[in-house]
DNA sequence: TGTACATCAGTGAACGCGCGTTCACTGATGTAC
DNA sequence: TGTACATCAGTGAACGCGCGTTCACTGATGTAC
């Protein structure tokens, strides 16, 4: 069958990636292999290195990817409430927080599912991923600025920072929590889930 | 040399689960071997099945033993401050949040190195996690209800149950960003760890 | 208390398996004339 | 436009390696008398 058109070539290495970012989003860096992976994509584990220099590329690429992704969706929430900031901020609260995104990590936020896999990898491993970070902090930071203009309240920005870094923890430890404890006592990671969405609305 | 002393045996085992709770949580449940972590123990790998019957066996344990030093800890920094449940709670926070824990998760929380893990893991993997998770909630709320009495504040249990998943959450999640974050950027690292200590005291 | 024997914790080789990666091969694609 | 040839994406077998687990062996420990 080999040899394939160029446009095809290009399909075919947006498939693996597309098979990656799900797969690693839901078992981890080290817990789906390229052989998997491949399958996944339609193709034989053999031509992946005609795409990818070794697997870890791929996770970079993959961790670059899915933040963008992320980034995307959380513009198009807040332009879904273009009269009020805050409107849009509770509607990622609410998103984040949901029993779906606890349940398919592998279409969900790529800090939540690939952080601890970040921590335990390699230093370009880390950069990605801290990219990643930076971009989702700024858009958060924006979005209670913004809302704090509309309310009239004050804020500065070093505040308005670090309130969005308090509540991005609290998003991806609850989500973190909520799935460690899903299988087990769905009844408490709903609790969990329930419990940080009502505290951050008080703020 | 075999046969060894029975109370040698037990010496020898919890040398085994020492090993294991370090390695387990540094680099995860699936991060290190059996062969690596009786060499740590000082035997060879072959008797690892005299101790315990799988790897899964070893796992539960230490998720087990683990929460339960880590509940001995949270108790002890509470007994430093027997005058005022506040100071307690906020010794704790500073302990978990400090630039320490997060350099050593070998040595600390169990919830915070391994909640990924559990997730990935199969349903006794999970409730083990639970059990443990259960037992920290329980204890902060408590910690909670007990601030707000010596200081006269009104607190009903639901609400500081609440407030303890939400602190939780928090704490969780900013250490795994932080160690996420650690090699490539020390300073975002740290600038997480101390928004969310500044956010937490306001509260 | 002393002896004879069963037990069993630790050893180290071996097992099957899946991993990331390499490679000779293929034939359709892209290109030079 | 047509032909001849180089390129190279995908195939599938093979590589070395580390994993979790098994097992025959050992000799000191524990036990029965």
């Amino acid at each position: 069958m080999p040899r394939i058109s160029q446009q095809h070539k290009e399909l075919n290495r947006a498939r693996i990636v597309a098979a990656a970012s799900e797969g690693f989003r839901a078992r981890g860096l080290d817990g789906v292999g390229i052989d998997e992976l491949m399958k996944t994509a339609g193709m034989t584990h053999g031509g992946f290195y005609n795409h990818f220099g070794s697997k870890e590329d791929l996770a970079l690429e993959v961790l670059h990817q899915g933040f963008a992704d992320s980034l995307r969706d959380l513009a198009r929430i807040v332009e879904a409430h273009p009269r009020s900031a805050r409107a849009g901020l509770q509607a990622i609260l609410d998103t984040y927080l949901s029993t779906d995104h606890r349940d398919h990590p592998e279409l969900g936020c790529a800090s939540a599912a690939l952080a601890v896999d970040a921590a335990r990898h390699g230093v370009q491993t880390q950069t990605e991923y801290q990219r990643g970070l930076d971009g989702y902090l700024a858009a958060i930071t924006d979005l209670l600025l913004a809302a704090a203009t509309q309310t009239g309240t004050k804020l500065d920005l070093a505040k308005a920072r670090q309130e969005a870094i308090a509540i991005f923890s609290q998003l991806v430890g609850a989500q973190i929590i909520a799935r460690a404890v899903a299988r087990s006592d769905s009844t408490l990671s709903d609790e969990v889930l329930a419990a940080t969405r009502k505290h951050l609305w008080r703020a």
